[in-house]
RNA sequence: GCCGAAGUAGCUCAGCUGGUAGAGCAGCUGAUUCGUAAUCAGCAGGUCACGGGUUCGAGUCCCGUCUUCGGCUCCA
């Protein structure tokens, strides 16, 4: 935490909107100290949209507490007191703290623990100030507004816990959200704007439209496809087959389970255990579970007998105790260090014990091991690596450019959970690209012009590009051990950003484990940051899975791997489209792209609007007909209401002149027009991905 | 996972300090035959998330579970 402080610097260069927001946070702990004079504050700083207050507090704040809150921090604006600022000795810092004068009213019995362990965090030679405004004194160092009454107009808005520092060790305090304008027009079109990106939540859209459902006996994090979502899916994979296919892509298929020792192979099980469901444990058959017990009994007596006479300590409980802890790896270790101390005579004992026992039971154990753990794939480079690994690759075959819309499930913390943002099962738009080190710096590049050719397509401005790269304290633990290649592979991304101009930001500690990795940032309607992309460079499993190709010169040689997912996952990816078009999707994305509305049911009006649905659906078009007895009106406050995107109405006018009244969903009633036309333009606007 | 809030018909929601579960839309049946955002009537629809408890009596109060939502990065 403290290495990332701001300094003093970054501080004073707090815009208008956040000084006076941090000054809200301010007035809130006066109101909340009013009222619960034993409130001991942590932080308050100013945020995105507004500001909290970070408070440890008997009482727990709930929302019916805001308005009493608020009433008492509109007395304080009410007072318009001038916010002073005094700045002294760390010293006299250090002993208002241990009078509990900071945040608070006045003195107190306690002492303000928290802004004593921030003053002591304060580097030696910094600047340290206090703030007051009426009878409020705080330890900050700014800035603030001029007076309370400058904060025009504010309101709580929510209740949240969090750790003091972010440190799931430290205290859990409550945190009072809020927010803050110039005044109450600004503010009111602040929750009006709020209101109106709720109504693009794509979990509210995403049942309306009825695109996808959640059930609980499926399970939570698991999405059900309705018809209509699967349109959009089927949509998306169609674009990544015609994208990757013109790219030099090969379609592959694999099984969404592999056993344990693929993903002891890949890294996955030391590195990425936490975020895997956990394993399915298959048996196997009686007879051999009979016999194999028996060998464990055996083995077991031999244990109780033969074993104390060779290790002495063992008939210690407290040793035993330690050992029968230990992992079978740990046990082979500790016995090796003991065999190498033992003398000759126990030493021919023991390895005629090893020979006649440990060694078949051993043997056995691995001719046909007593259970087969199998795990849900999280991720497709296991798999992938197997198809690499199943042919012999020559030079000559790369770049070797393999393609999946792999199904993965990933065990995500119940917390995490969000609508389709944030999902147990996930498909995702997968490639595995395996090149030679020259053929690197022309793939990565490919990879990210079809990023940008597929963010043109959907119209995706706003977006950030984060270079994430591993961190060397947690080299063997988050990140695999290997210091070298990490920085080799990290300058190679790094040069090749740098070369192609590309707008990126660099965050250390965030790289997969098996290297960094690029991903792409956007933000959904409710204002939430997600990735929607990446891309990553593997140096690591290649090498763990053995894979190698015959290079020019006749040696082997290790490829490297590019993970690519430029359409990240359907769940994501969908979730983020349904936000950004408001569920008015484009012709070729809309689930229901043609509804026929006749104006009454007389059968020769339904034959022709039948005729023309029929024609638009061998054309693949998804075209409804709404044969329904409702009025015409009725019919169109339907269809709109589901976003339909082209509305063909016909009565018996266009039926005469073979013609059709076009309605576009967002563009009304485009007038009649002939019927021929109309639909060779919806063809081309769906062939062209028309916007 | 942790802290907090919520869960009533397919959907949106009402249901007061405990006293016989309601509306609109959707659905079904019938009538209506109509030119660009909602024609009329009738019918049906519920183990009030699930499990336990308190009570003469629980949607309402208490406990547990499940699910969803808001947070858990910033930081005087």
């Amino acid at each position: 935490m403290a290495d990332e402080r701001k300094s003093l610097e970054q501080r004073a260069q707090m815009t208008d909107i956040e000084r006076l927001r941090h000054s809200a946070a301010h007035v809130l702990a006066t109101a909340i100290l009013k009222i619960w004079p034993d409130a001991q504050f942590a932080a308050g700083p100013p945020v995105e949209n507004g500001f909290y207050y970070d408070v440890e507090l008997g009482h727990r704040i709930s929302p019916e507490d805001f308005e009493k809150i608020e009433a008492e921090m509109k007395k304080e604006t009410k007072a318009n007191h001038v916010f002073e600022r005094v700045v002294l000795p760390r010293d006299d810092a250090l002993s208002m703290a241990q009078r509990g004068l900071l945040g608070a009213l006045g003195e107190r019995s306690s002492p303000s623990k928290f802004k004593l362990d921030i003053i002591q965090n304060i580097p030696e030679g910094e600047e340290i100030s206090i703030y007051r405004n009426g009878e409020f004194t705080d330890l900050c160092a700014g800035p603030h507004v001029m007076r309370t009454g400058n904060i025009g107009a504010f309101k709580l808005t929510h209740v949240a816990s969090a750790y003091y520092k972010g440190d799931e060790k430290n205290p859990q305090l409550q945190r009072i959200y809020g927010t803050a304008f110039k005044n109450k027009t600004q503010l009111d079109e602040y929750f009006a704007m709020l209101e109106e990106a709720k109504k693009r939540d794509h979990r509210k859209l995403g049942k309306e439209l009825e695109l996808f459902t959640f059930d609980d006996q499926v399970g939570p994090g698991l999405p059900l496809w309705l018809p209509r979502g699967t349109a959009i899916i089927e949509e998306l994979e169609k674009l990544a087959k015609e994208t990757e296919f013109a790219a030099g892509y090969v379609r592959v298929r694999t099984p969404n389970l592999a056993r344990e020792s693929l993903y002891k192979t890949s890294g996955h099980l030391p590195y990425y255990a936490d975020s895997m469901f956990p394993p399915m444990v298959v048996r196997k058959n009686e007879q051999f579970r009979v016999f194999w017990e028996n060998w464990e009994k055996k083995q077991n007596q031999l244990h109780e007998e033969t074993v104390p006479n060779l290790f002495p300590d063992l008939k210690d409980p407290d040793v035993r105790a330690k050992i029968s802890g230990m992992s079978p790896d740990e046990t082979n270790r500790w016995l090796e260090a003991r065999i190498v101390n033992m003398g000759q005579e126990a030493t021919n004992a023991f390895n005629k014990m090893a020979v006649d026992n440990f060694i078949p039971t051993l043997m056995m154990a691995q001719v046909a091991p007593v259970e087969d753990r199998f795990y849900l794939k999280a991720m497709n480079c296991p798999h992938h690596h197997k198809l690499y690994a199943a042919i012999p690759r020559s030079y000559r075959d790369l770049p070797l450019r393999l393609a999946e819309y792999g199904t993965c499930h990933r065990y995500e913390q119940s917390g995490e959970l969000f609508g389709l943002m944030r999902v147990r099962s996930l498909q995702m738009n997968d490639a595995h690209i395996y090149c030679t080190e020259d053929q690197f710096e022309s793939e990565f590049l490919a990879v990210n012009e079809m990023y940008l050719k597929y963010f043109k397509l959907f119209g995706i401005e706003k977006y950030v590009m984060r270079f994430s790269t591993h961190d060397p304290a947690k080299l063997g633990q988050k990140f695999v051990d290997n210091s070298q290649l990490w920085l080799k592979t990290e300058d190679m991304v790094r040069g090749v950003l740098q070369r192609s101009g590309i707008n990126y930001v660099e965050v250390p500690n965030e790289a997969a484990f098996y290297g960094p990795k690029i991903d792409v940032q956007v933000w959904s309607a409710i204002g939430r940051e997600f990735t929607i992309a990446t891309n990553q460079v593997d140096f690591a499993q290649p090498k763990s899975f053995g894979l190698v190709y015959k290079d020019s010169d006749n040696t082997e040689k290790t490829p490297l791997c590019i993970h690519r997912a430029p359409l990240g996952t359907h769940e994501r990816f969908i979730g983020f489209l349904i936000e950004h078009y408001a569920g008015n999707f484009p012709l070729w994305l809309a689930p229901e792209q043609v509804r026929i509305l006749p104006i009454g049911d007389e059968p020769a009006l339904l034959d022709y609007a039948r005729a023309i649905q029929n024609e638009l659906r061998s054309y693949q078009v998804r075209a409804e007909l709404d044969a329904s007895s409702d009025h015409m009106k009725t019919k169109i406050a339907n269809a709109e209401q589901m976003k339909v995107h082209t509305m063909l109405v016909i009565g018996n006018r266009d039926m005469e002149a073979n013609a059709v009244s076009l309605r576009v969903h967002g563009k009304g009633n485009l007038g009649a027009k002939p019927r021929d036309d109309v639909i060779a333009d919806i063809l081309a606007a769906i062939k062209e991905r028309r916007a």
